[in-house]
DNA sequence: CTGTATTTGTACTCATAAGTACAAGTGAGG
DNA sequence: CCTCACTTGTACTTATGAGTACAAATACAG
């Protein structure tokens, strides 16, 4: 009995899709249920027999997205083994970015300013994405440093921090000014200093 | 004949600060002109005579901002003239923030992570005001290279757009987590990194 | 081939968003 | 003291947002 209720599936993954989507493009609060099922081709029906309301929607998109990132399925690797890996992941995020012609910012910095004191859980949500892409780069840090090639002064938790406020600050001025430049000399800037860090090992 | 119509001007006045206070809190679109209304004790009556439309309101909250900073009425001083004024730039920004119990980012911030490509000329506005502040943060960088204080590689403009970007993920990673502790740190190693620019003059 | 679980479609409801229409009030200059 | 520009109040209007109700279709289990 494996295949069974698959119709259903498929047409929950397509509207939790173009959900996060229209979210990504417009924000959740731009984006009325009405919307979703018209881009998704689906029907009140479905939309609220698959999710409980809007908000659930928006909570199942951001969790979809923490499983993409911890499954590896996301659209750019959050697993850092060198600096070049950490290098590619600022710059393919700006590439993504210009995918869209520099008309998005990251989605999930989208979503985060768009949250107020009423929307707690979203809130939480993302914390949680932003902790599990903290501690992906973090460990890159502190293997450096157990390596021996990070000054005693840098702090792993820190530096995974910078990083993350660096490209975000960097995707949502492409996105106002509509031009990578900036956000990619910031991206750039970052990376000076955070390999201001790195040392020669000893031996 | 001096003082005609203030009546109105004070009324005017009351729904813009109402206005950008609410965008602040919880967005443009999360603000209804009802919402506005109530809060500043006006009515329909003085909003739509006032102000053209919504849009034109959020127009001219960011022209008032725009002003306000042009004529160092802004909570914060964009004029930077020494290191300590830039540290203060970034520290300040993080203090008012928590002010607000760090619920809220930066009130550019929160508007630019909102605009779509229907919102062309709101995205025009914040670009000016970015484009004000980077020119406030470059003059700074400019005057040191100036005096020989920067490294020969330092680019000016580069650097501004760098301090912005870093200030405004912090914030809104300040605000996403609650919590001023990644924002703090990371502004202090943003800082770190246009320090690592400074040089001691020959002479 | 029939009953039950799942899936889908359509019509309705109720509140809010954004704006209009227009009447009435206010107040300074002549 | 009257008039006209400015200011304010209240009642519509029309569209959209978010969700409910419920019937019909479909699909597999036995």
């Amino acid at each position: 009995m494996q295949r069974k209720f698959i119709r259903g599936e498929e047409t929950r993954l397509r509207i939790l899709r173009t959900a996060a989507d229209l979210f990504h493009k417009q924000g959740v609060r731009a984006t009325s249920p009405d919307e979703i099922i018209e881009a998704s081709r689906t029907g009140k029906g479905q939309f609220y027999h698959y999710f409980k309301s809007k908000a659930g929607l928006v909570h199942e998109v951001l969790q979809e997205y923490l499983d993409a990132i911890q499954a590896g399925r996301a659209p750019l690797s959050y697993e850092i083994a060198s600096w070049k890996d950490l290098e590619r992941w600022f710059l393919t995020q700006i590439e993504l970015q210009k995918s869209y012609q520099m008309t998005r910012g990251c989605p999930f910095g989208t979503i985060g300013n768009e949250v107020t004191e009423n929307d707690e859980l979203i809130r939480q949500d993302l914390s949680l994405i932003f902790e599990l892409v903290k501690n992906k780069l973090a460990a890159f840090f502190v293997k450096e440093k157990a390596k021996g090639r990070l000054t005693r002064r840098a702090n792993p938790e820190e530096l995974a921090d910078f990083c993350i406020a660096t490209i975000q600050g960097a995707m949502l001025m492409g996105k106002i000014k509509r031009n990578s430049m900036t956000a990619e000399s910031a991206a750039h800037q970052a990376l000076a200093h955070l390999k201001s860090y790195s040392v020669k090992p000893n031996r």
